[in-house]
DNA sequence: GCCGTTTTCGGCCCGACTGTTTTCAGTCG
């Protein structure tokens, strides 16, 4: 059983959480942390990187994790994390779920009660056996049995457009009230992540125990998890954590800029402070001669770096390349003049083509690219020849009718990649078409080696304009299929086949960690909605801020074209674009 | 365990809040 990214960085955290039962030293556990995130993040295949003992050189992976990821590559098991857990069953490490349970207390509830998996932690707790151990007490119990009822029933995770609609409503009450003087989204969704486990609200306010008392109070508050005079969490009905930070003015951008995170960027940039004499906090500069800071920009300017956009602050190169002055310039989503892969009422859309056609110009773009399934879809109603075929000539006659200058329809087809990567029209049919998606929905538990030469024999079809939703995933539903992202690009790259980033919010796919790389390749991306109704064409503006997550600029992004130069543009073979 | 424009040894972020304490430990972010 060949050993996976995941794998690895799962045995590294499950070391570092072993070790802090165990009482070791705290910076050893971060360093086993921070290896298990280098391991995730890791731009390249870090998994034969290991298995050929080449892990050299890179930032947080010393000499003894280098030799252990070595172990765990080749052999497929790491002999220190089997005696580390030797005591324990895989159970023991759901108590880490729970609220309020860190390995202080985990630790001791093991060794006096013998607890190891939530379900005997419920039953110390009834048999009020938790309460009289010491730093225990009858509501530390009472919390515990809570937050077990909790993770039995509530999400953990939300999606960007779930969480963006909580987050708007709240910072509209946020913003409304007479003693906010600034109010600000932070965190992960500032930040543009995929998914949110909670949101962060800072005010600026001269009143920060009245704010936090407001906030306690909103109604989406169904329950207050902490208030304090400076902060405040409420969970909503959802059972989404939203957490205020309430401070003066002055310490606004501080607090912005620290509650934003990532954590790792922070890390960096306080770092950075110190060798600059100063020390950074939440609430300010300290040390000699601080610098003046009216906004966030300031304190990256104080620092001498140019301003860090937050979709990027994972310390994934940036604080490199704003030292440098070498910071890419992001795309923006009024940059987008079009967009591809939507769907009409002929497959499973919920809108005609000429609703379709009339949100999209109506949203200030000047082409949409409609590509319905194709028959090996018949869960979504897939055209089959003769219905593409007509559909080919309708949107012609749309255009000669209903376009003026300034926009029009593009014909396409979202075609089915098939098990052996054939396609589900011939070529005949193909090279009608303006553009295609070709993508995959059927036998999606290939191995990745079969589906990664599916997927790329189909990116050899002069006719497939570009790749939809390359793994196939939808976030908190179901995972990715297991495909090679690195060979994947490279034939993007060698075939000039666009890699779509499918911007329904429920795939967010090709995900933003590859896009960089991609780029560097010179491959495409086409922000592209797969938009099932009028209103998800909007989903482009997710679309964009996960693009500039990627490190994308305008001249990346295949619908930033104008309509004229996009219309040559695809009439132009594959391989002279 | 990792790292290096103070350092190959000695640092590594720290403040708010809660509950159990009677001055503080643990958790969280």
């Amino acid at each position: 059983m060949p050993v996976t990214r995941e794998r690895m960085a799962a045995v590294l955290e499950e070391i570092a959480l072993l070790l802090e039962i165990q009482g070791e030293n705290p910076f050893k556990v971060r360093a086993y942390r921070q290896g298990a995130d280098v391991v995730k993040g890791f731009d390249g295949d870090i998994v034969a990187l290991a298995e050929a003992n080449m892990l050299t050189g890179i930032k947080g992976l010393g000499d003894a994790l280098r030799d252990k990821l070595h172990e765990l590559a080749t052999t497929g098991e790491l002999g220190f994390h089997k005696n580390l857990r030797a005591d324990y069953p895989d159970s023991f490490f759901e108590l880490f779920e729970l609220e309020g349970l860190g390995p202080k207390k985990i630790a001791l509830l093991n060794k006096e009660l013998g607890v190891n998996s939530i379900g005997s932690l419920k039953t110390a707790c009834e048999a009020d056996k938790v309460a009289g151990l010491s730093g225990f007490g009858a509501k530390t119990q009472t919390k515990i049995l809570d937050s077990i009822a909790r993770l039995a029933q509530a999400a953990t995770a939300f999606r960007i457009d779930v969480a963006t609609l909580a987050a708007e409503e709240i910072l509209e009450e946020l913003r409304r009230h007479p003693a906010v003087l600034r109010a600000s989204v932070a965190g992960s969704m500032r930040r543009a992540k995929e998914v949110v486990r909670d949101l962060d609200f800072i005010v600026a306010t001269s009143e920060p125990a009245e704010l936090t008392k407001f906030f306690s109070t909103l109604p989406q508050a169904k329950e207050i998890i902490v208030l304090g005079d400076t902060k405040c969490s409420i969970r909503t009905e959802a059972g989404l954590q939203c957490d205020l930070r309430a401070v003066s003015n002055s310490q606004f951008p501080f607090a912005l800029q620290y509650f934003t995170g990532s954590k790792e960027h922070n890390v960096a940039i306080r770092s950075l402070a110190l060798k600059h004499g100063w020390s950074l906090n939440e609430y300010g500069f300290t040390g000699e001669n601080p610098p003046t800071v009216n906004e966030e920009s300031d304190i990256y300017k104080a620092l001498g770096l140019d301003f860090i956009p937050p979709a990027l602050r994972e310390n994934r190169g940036e604080i490199e390349a704003a030292d440098a002055g070498k910071l890419p310039r992001l795309i923006e989503w009024e940059n987008l003049r079009g967009t591809f892969h939507t769907h009409t009422t002929e497959s499973d859309g919920k809108s005609t083509l000429a609703a379709m056609a009339a949100a999209a110009e109506e949203l200030g773009l000047q082409y949409l690219g409609i590509s319905d399934h194709s028959k090996s879809s018949p869960q979504a109603n897939g055209l089959d020849q003769a219905r593409l075929a007509a559909q080919i000539v309708t949107i012609a006659n749309w255009n000669t009718e209903f376009a003026h200058e300034g926009f029009r329809l593009f014909a396409g087809s979202e075609v089915d990649i098939l098990k052996d990567g054939s396609l589900d029209f011939d070529d005949e049919l193909l090279a009608q078409l303006d553009f295609t998606v070709a993508s995959v929905h059927n036998a999606t538990t290939l191995s990745e080696d079969e589906m990664t030469k599916r997927i790329i024999r189909a990116m050899e079809n002069p006719y497939i304009t570009m790749l939809g939703h390359m793994t196939g995933r939808l976030l908190l539903r179901r995972d990715a299929y297991a495909v090679n992202h690195e060979k994947i690009i490279d034939a993007a790259a060698e075939t000039r086949t666009v890699i779509e980033l499918n911007c329904n919010p429920k795939r967010l796919d090709m995900d933003w960690r590859w896009w960089h790389r991609a780029r560097d390749k010179g491959v495409l991306c086409s922000i592209n909605p797969d938009a099932h109704s009028t209103q998800q064409i909007q989903f482009i503006k997710f679309g964009a801020e996960v693009a500039r997550k990627g490190w994308l600029r305008r001249e990346d992004v295949l619908n930033t074209k104008p309509l004229a130069e996009m219309t040559e543009w695809l009439k132009l073979p594959k391989q002279r674009r």
